[in-house]
DNA sequence: TATGAATGAGCCTTCATTCAT
DNA sequence: AATGAATGAAGGCTCATTCAT
């Protein structure tokens, strides 16, 4: 999880101390973004909170969004890596899909805190900026829906569903868990990924319209 | 679905003219907070939309979080109707709860803005409002909840599968759709319902682990 | 303490119901303005003091400001006849000082409110009307001083004695009460402003000064 | 008489220009609450008289109670040396007492200004430092009644003088100067001084009451 | 690197007052 | 006589940002 400094900002010299207190923003911040919500913060708050003035920030950061896209870059940045492992051409798509889902939930709630402020405040990232962000977004999606997809052809799943909506369902389930998962809960996160994943990839093999009018 | 005034405010025979008043400031705000979020809307452009002057919103609502609260009360209002609906002695307790889901996807759909409000800006709801309306968004869950419970006792869902993690997956996967479904969508809404709640429904009753490791 | 209305009001028709108001409302406004200061007290808590909407003062006031030209003149208007009631030929000058401050210690202790908006919240006279409340309450100083004056002349008060300070001095001594005197207390008025008045007179008719350097 | 920031204010090291800037807020902010009042003189104003934009203002201070009690503070601080001077074991009470009283009035009609602001706006102060301020007020009478009490004690004043009024009458006596004295009149304030503290003195030992009913 | 002072725009809210009914 | 809705101006305050030092 690198932090990376946004491509534009200032000349920096010394490079340990300075990463080091970008490292801290971008850490205080997320935790003031997610508790607080990103407009709601101000940036008084992000200077108190490492121990600078609030003029001094801008040494660091040319404006609050950039703060806010340098967070979401690094969420994606990550989730980056885990659509890449996916093997759309693997004999048993079903099971990649779990495995996939599985990375992704683990993935979710290791980073509730930006996926948080991802889902809630994503609207205050500069209009110019916002396309990259939504496309890493749906990337996730849509390597889903492939899976889905490859799975129908494969018989692993009925045809009746759509992989359209169905790719949206699981990545709702698997993705809602940074709304209610806290560290040191009674179960490992891995047993609750195998349950979250587990239980959507058989409701996709196993779908049947119970529609009644 | 009556909008109803919070009863803090003033007047109290709310003549006609008033009423309509009241319901159009709903309306509007509803549509602002949603689209701006509700840090970011100014209650200059709530009052631009309903063609009055800024301070004349005053007259009908003591603070911008008494709208917040409005709107977020009647949707919780609306959604209690479905949670009581629930037979928990039924003799099909999966499918029971296969009909709830659907409700509450319908449901979400069609509040699809004030759910959005509700996600994004409740934590501007002022503190001492906030209970109220948690025990009413807890309660979703926790019927679904129960209703597995019966379901798993009935034989109908493996004992393998947790309660508490399987609900929220699927109030997850169910709530999800008011971040993506748009009216006039290819498919009639019954049916995008009946692909979510199947799909979740089928998952619950044929959940197996797969972990690995 | 007849309740005078302002001269040029709108239209006056059932006397009694109207009237009534007038008094109720000049009460209550008195109440307020003492407790909350005029400038931090709205029409609106007048309104409620007297159940009317906000709207409906107006039918009774011109501006807020009515209310208090209004409040005050009440206060000068009884006041004119204790300066009246002065014998300023008597022949016992300093006796007569006593008496009238008397008659203002009472007063003032019974019209504690008025003064105490008066020392207060003149400033908010409409500047055209401040005038004629200043002459009044000037009458009350200048009174004393020509007193102390003929008191100085017959030989009851040494000739060191400054008029202007010395009447100051006593009418502060005198309206002070307005802030500290509650009704039943211990005392009973009468020795109260005997107490205050004698102290004065006697200050004023033993004065000798101490001057050091 | 330094100016003193609360100690809440934000900035710790307060340079020099920072000083300057803060006592400047203080006077202007005494001149225009003691000339419009506290209620009607706006955060806008005051930054005009300093030269700075009104949100500017909020470097300095928090809120314009701050102000407020800022001046209030200051007032007091001084007040209370000159308690502290009083020699209440002094063989001669009463001439302590008018040692006393002089220095009062040449205070309060120094700090004519603070003081008028304090008679009439102390009810600005938030409550919950009200009772600091109110303690050194009560001081200031509390002293002079037991001065009283001594010089009753030592013969210097008969025992019909009631010590709880007379402290009042003379109290009121002494502060009233504030709201007529005026700079550079005929009479050094020295004169005026003992004018006053004379005749409350002399009224005082001399005391005999008159009450005819 | 960081500070301290200031800017300027905007925000939520209050309130005296008006006026048609 | 009184209401209810609205006005319009102002008020206190916040905050992202700038910039000389």
């Amino acid at each position: 999880m690198k932090a990376l400094r946004p491509e534009t900002s200032r000349p920096v010299r010394s490079k340990a101390k300075s990463v080091e207190r970008w490292n801290q923003l971008l850490l205080e911040a997320t935790r003031l973004f997610r508790d607080r919500g990103f407009a709601a913060t101000s940036m008084q708050e992000v200077s108190d909170a490492v121990g600078l003035l609030k003029g001094s920030l801008y040494y660091y950061v040319r404006s609050k969004e950039d703060l806010l896209v340098a967070i979401l870059h690094d969420l994606h940045h990550r989730g980056e890596e885990i659509v890449s492992e996916v093997d759309l051409d693997s004999a048993d798509p079903l099971h990649e899909l779990y495995r996939y889902l599985c990375k992704l939930i683990v993935y979710a709630a290791e980073n509730a805190d930006r996926l948080s402020i991802f889902f809630r405040d994503f609207r205050f990232v500069p209009k110019g900026q916002q396309a990259t962000i939504i496309r890493k977004r749906d990337m996730y999606r849509e390597m889903a829906e492939q899976l889905i997809g490859r799975a129908i052809a494969a018989g692993q799943i009925p045809e009746a569903v759509n992989p359209a909506i169905a790719s949206r369902t699981v990545l709702d389930g698997v993705s809602g868990i940074h709304e209610w998962y806290r560290k040191g809960g009674s179960l490992p996160l891995a047993q609750v990924a195998d349950q979250i994943a587990g239980l959507l990839v058989a409701g996709l093999s196993q779908y049947q319209s119970r529609r009644e009018n």
